[in-house]
DNA sequence: CCAAAAGTGTTAACAGTACACCCATGG
DNA sequence: CCATGGGTGTACTGTTAACACTTTTGG
């Protein structure tokens, strides 16, 4: 087995320049943003004024900028398309990685590699989004109406693993409380619930998961009720900030 | 809501090029390698003999080629990749994408956007990887004995995010199969599930889970028995097919 | 007082855990 | 016949699921 023994230090070896004769290719950032609005899972979409896919729904994204440099992170260029195209501010937003698409043929236009991230949105902030922003005709769309659009690239893989990961991470990580607003009550917990998992769940068996959460320090009671049309909801709030990206 | 009308079918579309001013990045694949030998944890390494971190020790991978065309799919790439480390059949081998890394200096040659896939070797096919393939000095290494070496560009973020997803993988897919060989027996899976745990589990408890597995009809007893001491083993094999990548 | 919706109680079914025990083989 | 390790039985516990029931509001 050999040992490791480096020559020098990393930071001082000389670095030699790229060989052009590699593959470069041009990247890009595409979002899958999910909100939740009258009781239904949206994503938002723009549709194209540009070729190739020319009026088209499109997943909002765009290339990595240089900046002169060597450009930017992956992940800045994602916040940064996020907030251009929403208009929200680009920290406190739930932002992950979904995986990257990089079929040779995947853009007319020639090789390009796109990461695609997914983003979830406040219901109490979605409804500004579409206003703002240079992004023109942003809309939300309902996802169980997109098997109509006919969507550009490879948009509707993305959307399609992101929709897989967002059920999964359901009931494994704290990222329903992504989509509620900063104070919610447990029927607002549950109905995210529901709608991503299709099916509604018991209101008695998902308070219980619910206090479990605030034994565990994770949620506490906030100030106020919540008047529906029955008996009043108490609300609540966390208690540590909300999972935020990486 | 702006209806959907596309002027024309993409494919018929002018494709005006890519414009120059957008960055373009080197892309290249890296992946981590595990395999299970002598009841411990392994991931293939090489060591660099070209700079940067000459001498450092790396996963193996490599540039996506150009072929004189837009290049190769980045799976294809992968598969290719792993082929030429290992010497094995780029088929019937389990490899999914990880993640995708992509600071703007995480390689000091230049802009490089590196697509970490993971994939998973049997171990009765292990002993041979490091021979073949013309990355010289490959080696398995113990995950336990990674901290002491210092690894090149961001491999220990990737390797790190790889043994989450092993583990997170392990209880909700049947990712473990991929990590004995073709015909097996009750104890050599729970081996594989004991060392990526950390922690031995109850050998009549996971037997149980695994008739469960049987009467699914997800294993079939195999002719033959395995001697290993005391009572002799069952032998089993797959019926569908092990989990192959996307 | 009645409908609606929040929240509580109760119980049955199931899954996970611990551990005692039996079985088949090699030495 | 004994040590070794595979495989079975069983009791216990915690979690989930189903559903009846109480509470608090508005009309």
């Amino acid at each position: 087995m050999p040992r490791h023994t480096p020559d020098q230090p990393p930071d001082t070896q000389p670095t030699a320049p790229l060989p052009a004769a590699f593959l470069h290719a041009a990247v890009t950032v595409d979002l899958v943003v999910f909100t939740i609005l009258d009781a239904d899972l949206k994503i938002l979409l723009i549709q194209r004024r540009e070729p190739p896919f020319v009026g088209h729904w499109a997943l909002p994204g765009g290339f990595l900028r240089s900046d002169g440099g060597l450009g930017e992170d992956l992940d800045a260029a994602a916040r940064r398309e996020l907030q251009e195209e929403t208009g929200l501010p680009p920290a406190g937003m739930y932002l992950a990685q979904l995986g990257t698409y990089g079929k040779p043929d995947r853009d007319p236009r020639g090789r390009v590699v796109s990461v695609a991230y997914f983003a979830l949105v406040r219901p109490d902030l979605a409804p500004f989004v579409a206003a703002g922003g240079d992004a023109a005709n942003a809309t939300w769309h309902s996802v169980s109406e997109l098997a109509r659009l006919s969507l550009a690239f490879d948009h509707a893989a993305m959307i399609a693993a992101a929709q897989a990961r967002l059920r999964q991470e359901l009931d494994t990580t704290g990222i329903a409380f992504e989509l509620v607003p900063a104070t919610f009550t447990t029927p607002e917990l549950r109905a995210v619930h529901d709608v991503i998992k299709g099916i509604p769940s018991d209101p008695g068996n998902f308070r219980r998961k619910f206090q479990a959460m605030i034994t565990d320090g994770l949620i506490e009671q906030a100030p106020g009720k919540r008047i529906t049309g029955g008996k009043p909801a108490m609300v609540y709030r966390f208690r540590q900030q909300p999972t935020e990206s990486s």
